[in-house]
DNA sequence: GAATATCTGTTGAATTTTCAACAAAAGGAG
DNA sequence: CTCCTTTTGTTGAAAATTCAACAGATATTC
């Protein structure tokens, strides 16, 4: 567990806890660690809303699809990023979502319910848990509110405008790579592929974008 | 203060705290009730993301409107609703969503400084506040992925089911009331609100559904 | 490095949405 | 009740998206 300190350092559900409560807290809570080839599904949809994930290694995707087979890209968890929260959190019965693997990667698993509820240890860590699970789930909401900026937009020009200026304001350069391929990017942005490849020419041609696979640069 | 004490009760803020705490609890955090009248702002987009609101009676909506004017409905909140607190809990600068009154309403506004942190008081109390808004924030979060699912359809007829379908469900009745109007319900669903009167008439002449109004049926 | 698989860009046709304009219906004010 | 405003439904034309199919480019495997 040592080996992933400094990762778990960075998670938000971690801030202001000392190193030395987190190597407790963690025995405490049972983690669990978990390893995944490139798409393997590390929570299926209609699973069950007891664990909470955060991710150590690699990233995931969150995904969602439809009865006819349509995906729609949620969201990328990268690094010391948190997954599955807010299900676990609202106590769900089940996942409206699944998450699958992007690359290789390590993941940490909690039961939900060694967090929420004090453990017989009376860990004094446990209310800034609680507080930070609560800013991380206000941190996801204002990130859903943006992607909805980017999806309400009408065209496949203005969505991908949208969201390449989004992503270079957040990494304050106009030059980024995307956490996304092509059909991923077109299932994010919930446009077709081929479309969101036109659009890129054009956006190209006239010389608003510059890009080479998944690195862009603005203009 | 006391008139509202029902309404307060049922606020899933407020959840596990008793009256009489809950009254010392309003007093410390000098939460006050204002009036807005139909159409009027209650949170106005890029102003202080400080107040958490609570809607005591009448409803608001929250939407998101962009630089060409189009309008996105991302929600509407009724009494004992919480608005706004992903914003505050997030400690954002300032806020990204307009909140506009529906109907006359009446409004609490709590600044969030007096939930987030521990007041001199050390109110016993201020645990469960940060649990509650916790909780609040994950069943908000969920809701978004609802509304996800709904407007990452493609075609307007499978947004209106989708949508149609998924308050059948909560309201669990095949019949029931939506709260928008036609071009409100078109700024919900991200599509073009003649197409959806169009979409809304097909279904009607196939039997699928009977609406008079706001008032649908599912057959 | 050759063979194979995957990803990306391009095209044209079919479908759908958007837009503008108007008429009918419903609601509100006096 | 009547006038006026707002909402809803309808239409046709223009614009945009989707879909299927394919070719070139890029990775991957052996």
């Amino acid at each position: 567990m040592k080996k992933y300190m400094e990762i778990l350092k960075k998670c938000p559900l971690f801030f202001s806890i000392d190193e030395e409560d987190l190597q407790k807290m963690l025995r405490c809570m049972q983690a669990k660690i978990v390893f995944f080839n490139k798409k393997y599904t590390v929570l299926a949809e209609g699973s069950s809303a007891r664990y909470i994930g955060i991710v150590l290694s690699g990233s995931v995707q969150i995904i969602q699809i439809d009865y006819f087979g349509n995906r729609s890209i949620l969201g990328n968890i990268t690094q010391s990023g948190v997954f599955a929260e807010a299900f676990a959190c609202a106590e769900a019965a089940s996942i409206p979502i699944t998450v699958v693997a992007n690359e290789p990667c390590e993941i940490m698993l909690i039961d939900s319910k060694h967090i929420l509820y004090t453990c017989s240890n009376h860990c004094s860590f446990h209310q800034q848990l609680i507080f930070n699970l609560m800013r991380d789930l206000a941190t996801k909401t204002i990130s859903f509110h943006q992607r909805i900026h980017i999806t309400s937009k009408r065209t496949t020009r203005e969505k991908l405008l949208a969201y390449l200026t989004a992503v270079a304001k957040e990494k304050n350069s106009d030059s980024f790579d995307i956490p996304f391929d092509r059909q991923e990017l077109a299932d994010y942005l919930e446009i077709d592929r081929s479309g969101l490849s036109v659009e890129i020419s054009k956006l190209r041609r006239e010389g608003i974008i510059v890009c080479k696979k998944n690195h862009f640069r603005l203009l």
